[in-house]
DNA sequence: ATTTTGAATTTTGTATACAGAGGTCGTTTG
DNA sequence: CAAACGACCTCTGTATACAAAATTCAAAAT
């Protein structure tokens, strides 16, 4: 027996009055995918087509636009003439998935090693110090930053496949909890010295561990948030 | 200045009379996919959605569905309010994307080193005898065949990227043309020595090296077949 | 009691309708 | 003559309508 799916009400105060970037699918994608990955939306649970629709007040179109994009990036299963059902998502597709995230970011930066200008290296360390120091009030920012200018440099379809991975996976939603941004600092700076030697495929080991890392810490966390609960 | 598209008729003598599996939008995306990828469709050219919707005698609503997938699959560029484009390939774009084939499979190759039953290395090494040997009348279902056993012991998340990777490239149009197939005879050899061996590491470089292999010839292809001229 | 059957209902997939953003092209104005 | 403007048309994005597959549920049969 499928569990239903009940949606809590759109993003508190959201929805811009009037800008609207992309379609409303983007809004639905974004809405789903937190639902999801926040647990409220468990393994399993059938989506209403509209119901979803009802909750977001916006028509089935643009749902099910989202749907596909959804079952795309596996979170959601498609199942023709049946609907889709939230994609189950074990620890083990959390770790494969941070590992996938780590040999791609791991050439990213094997790149980068061989290709940033001194310039972006100072960029980089700048940066670095900034995160090091800690007292900066948005530390996911600098985080951000950080890949940013590794992966820059990286060849288009290598940043497109970064992106892809970015997105479908908790990332805002565990970082910076706990002792994981003083892990972070050690694997940053581990990385930036392998790119000063111009070591690439130490930068690559040094980013694919500090993926992996990653992803051990995500399912910690996860678990901790009562993923895994019924 | 946009070129306009311009659709050939729908697969000829297609549309098997009643049986529909999926959804038309799959149709439709297996049909831009193809128009794309054997250069058909040149990069740049905007999809008009009316054209196609009666190129393919049907509605706009299964269009949608598959222009959407098919920018997730970075062949279309969807930019909002002004529709979907052909997506720029260019050589270094497939060099890159099977490079990170060749790191995603070279990983599952280093998991089935690993963890492949002597029975399934039996089945492997049996199908590379008959690859080998090169009577078959379908060498592409035994290189399918070959890869299969040795993806299906990855990671869930690893099989799903695999079959993205693989779905968003020319494949079909290029393999077993020219010498192609006699150096992925040496390349499987080498992958099955390793995987016999139960050298991961091996058969990671080993992947790697064919994937990469397969993209220069996949490039070469492309250009004999004119893909880049105008 | 469990399984089977079949109408009633729900829900998906596709088609169509409609409003507004975006583009076109000729005209006006400096 | 070039740039700016604006009426007109086109196309996208969203909503709605409709046919058919899937599910539900109660009665009948084993």
């Amino acid at each position: 027996m499928t569990e239903l799916a009940v949606f809590p009400g759109p993003y508190p105060g959201t929805r811009p009055p009037n800008r609207r970037r992309g379609g409303l699918a983007d809004d639905v994608v974004l809405y789903v995918r937190e639902q999801i990955l926040t647990g409220a939306l468990k393994p399993g649970t059938k989506i209403d087509q509209e119901a979803l629709a009802a909750a977001l007040d916006v028509s089935r179109s643009p749902i099910r636009e989202a749907l596909v994009i959804l079952g795309q990036e596996g979170l959601l299963d498609l199942i023709p003439r049946r609907g889709a059902v939230v994609a189950d998502l074990t620890p083990e597709d959390i770790v494969d998935h941070y590992e996938l995230f780590g040999v791609v970011a791991g050439r990213a930066a094997a790149i980068a090693a061989n290709s940033l200008s001194e310039d972006e290296i100072d960029q980089l360390r700048a940066i670095h110090e900034r995160f090091v120091d800690g007292t900066s009030d948005d530390l996911s920012a600098l985080n951000w930053a950080f890949h940013r200018i590794i992966n820059r440099t990286a060849p288009r379809r290598t940043r497109w496949l970064l992106r892809l991975l970015e997105r479908s996976v908790p990332a805002d939603y565990y970082e910076f909890t706990d002792g994981w941004d003083a892990q972070a600092v050690r694997h940053h700076a581990a990385i930036l010295e392998a790119v000063v030697d111009r070591d690439a495929e130490e930068a690559r080991r040094r980013m694919e561990h500090h993926l992996h890392e990653s992803g051990v810490a995500a399912v910690a966390h996860l678990e901790r948030q009562g993923f895994w609960e019924d």
